[in-house]
DNA sequence: TTGTAAGCGTTATCAA
DNA sequence: TTGATAACGCTTACAA
């Protein structure tokens, strides 16, 4: 493999000129410089990025950290991260946790080991002490789900007016028995979504009742198993919301299979507006997060700890808003 | 922040030695092992990977190149990936091209750049030439969508066997006239699995009719637009053959709009398995790929290459099967 | 404009 | 068992 060194000597000149070369320095002769490109054509050479970046002690390379890939929920947000990392002159690579620690944590030092300059994750198992000095010490950016004991800069969005809202519109529809199907993984999140659940009951004078939150996984079997224990229980409900959408489709699956009309009989809310809530049949009502511009205010957060690490941690919080559909018994048919 | 010098220092010392703590070698003794490990845990010193990797040649990181995250069929197989990478010591990272060849260029070269040690791709849209060259030179194995003329080992099922097992099965069911949802991305597999097509007719005698092959973007929206227009052309189709399970999924939705029956009046065939195909109402049969094991062997191909960069390049194909389920009236409700 | 040489943080060889 | 030091491939003062 050639090295700078053997094409300096077949250009007949030093590796500093070739270094210059490659790194575009204008005070290079064209002569030279077309020397060098001329025997980096023939040799077909490739720096050595290992030795660069122990040079110059950059990367420019962003490890993004998601607990799951299978969500379809990450696909924009990453395409929003890749884009404004371009911009900076940043490659994004992407790691999956399946929310186990280990993992993580030998991802987590990837930005200790040097091997990239920053970290931009999405659900963290690790406990807050362990992020707080990670985020402390080298550049690291929460997004959506942040653990706010880490004190680091994160994006996201306000999940208890998310579910509040969400809530409010299906008591507006006229449903008045509202179940939600929460989860067991996201707490943060699911916390927040359930106080918005609760606080929109408690606006609209009606009563909570424990019985009507149930949690399931993250997908549809358990999604139409807790509907269904809603459907049935003493006092069955007449609308749902769930905290994801694939549990959202579970809970229409159940509807119809009770011979209820989703939209009309039992109202369905859905979270994260994935494309399954707009494909699946019936369509599902979801609540939308601005995926996009997660992605791209994650980078310019972690740009800033790149940066200087010492920059002030920011919370940011982006809109969301709800995607009417037929489950809600909206965008007729 | 601290490097091995450091901790020579502090631990009073020398960098072998430290070195020699850091990676386990036995030839220390004891006392002095203690006082090295005790340095490190007051000072939470982490090696420089660079550095390391620089000495080393090695990253022991694999880089896997996705043509688009949003596909649910890549979970399973990085899942895969990422469990037989484990074993053999390595990190497992993921990238994202987007089906952009300027992205994509920019990610292969992280292994002529000694970043990555090799790389598994899914899918490229680089000329052969360019590819049999990264091939010859470096480790490098294609899986699911190998551009052949790259001579690169790879590890896929046969796409025409799977076709043509697919469109058997609906004529077994009783369809006579056939249609085929083809896609304009993929196009090995796509035209692998229209020849499975066209043969399952011949073999069947049934006439071919160029009108019955559509050819739609891997979305829900043109699966269902192809469709429609299968079932609204001269000579409508009684059954479909599709390359995904989302366009398939939008196929079924346009059966159930013109008020056929899926499974009964129409039969529906998707591909991949993924969880839309299970979770879809109805549900939808497809054909299953080995997802797991294509993960497992694209690694052990891999590591063959990386152990030694002349070593033969297999080709290993791979046994798919069909899972029944309601758009072909198996399954009942 | 060009070249020399130090240094990035590590590992590994060699000698003690 | 330990330590001194060269080397990995590159960038960047600094000197010429």
């Amino acid at each position: 493999m050639n090295k700078i060194k053997d094409i300096a000597r077949l250009a007949n000149t030093s590796v500093a000129t070739v270094s210059r070369v490659i790194n575009g320095d204008p005070n290079v002769s064209e002569a030279l410089k077309k020397r060098v490109y001329d025997v980096i054509e023939e040799t077909g050479y490739v720096p050595n990025f290992v030795g660069r970046n122990l040079r110059t002690s950059k990367s420019y390379k962003l490890l993004v950290i998601l607990p799951d890939i299978a969500n379809q929920f990450y696909s924009e947000i990453l395409k929003g991260i890749e884009e404004q990392a371009g911009h900076c002159g940043y490659d994004v690579l992407t790691s999956i946790t399946h929310l186990n620690t280990e993992i993580e944590t030998r991802y987590l030092d990837m930005v200790k080991t040097r091997q990239v300059d920053g970290i931009i994750s999405f659900y963290t198992a690790m406990d807050s002490e362990k992020i707080r000095e990670l985020a402390r010490t080298y550049p690291y950016v929460q997004a959506c789900e942040p653990d706010m004991a880490a004190e680091s800069s994160y994006v996201m969005i306000d999940n208890e007016k998310a579910a509040y809202d969400a809530v409010t519109y299906l008591i507006e529809k006229g449903y008045q028995s509202i179940g939600m199907i929460s989860g067991t993984f996201y707490r943060n999140s699911e916390n927040a979504r359930e106080t918005g659940y609760r606080r929109a009951l408690q606006t609209a004078g009606l009563a909570f009742c424990s019985d009507n939150i149930k949690h399931a996984s993250y997908d549809y079997a358990t999604g139409y198993a807790e509907c269904t224990r809603l459907l049935e229980q003493k006092e069955p409900v007449t609308a749902v919301f769930s905290v994801s959408d694939v549990v959202a489709a579970g809970a229409v699956r159940s509807v119809l299979d009770h011979g209820l009309v989703p939209g009309k009989d039992v109202g369905v809310i859905g979270f994260d507006n994935t494309s399954l809530s707009e494909t699946y049949n019936p369509s599902i009502t979801t609540v939308a997060q601005p995926r996009h511009d997660i992605g791209t205010i994650a980078v310019d957060l972690l740009m800033e700890k790149i940066n200087d690490i010492h920059a002030i941690s920011k919370g940011i919080v982006l809109p969301h808003h709800i995607v009417y559909r037929q489950s809600t018994g909206d965008c007729a048919e």
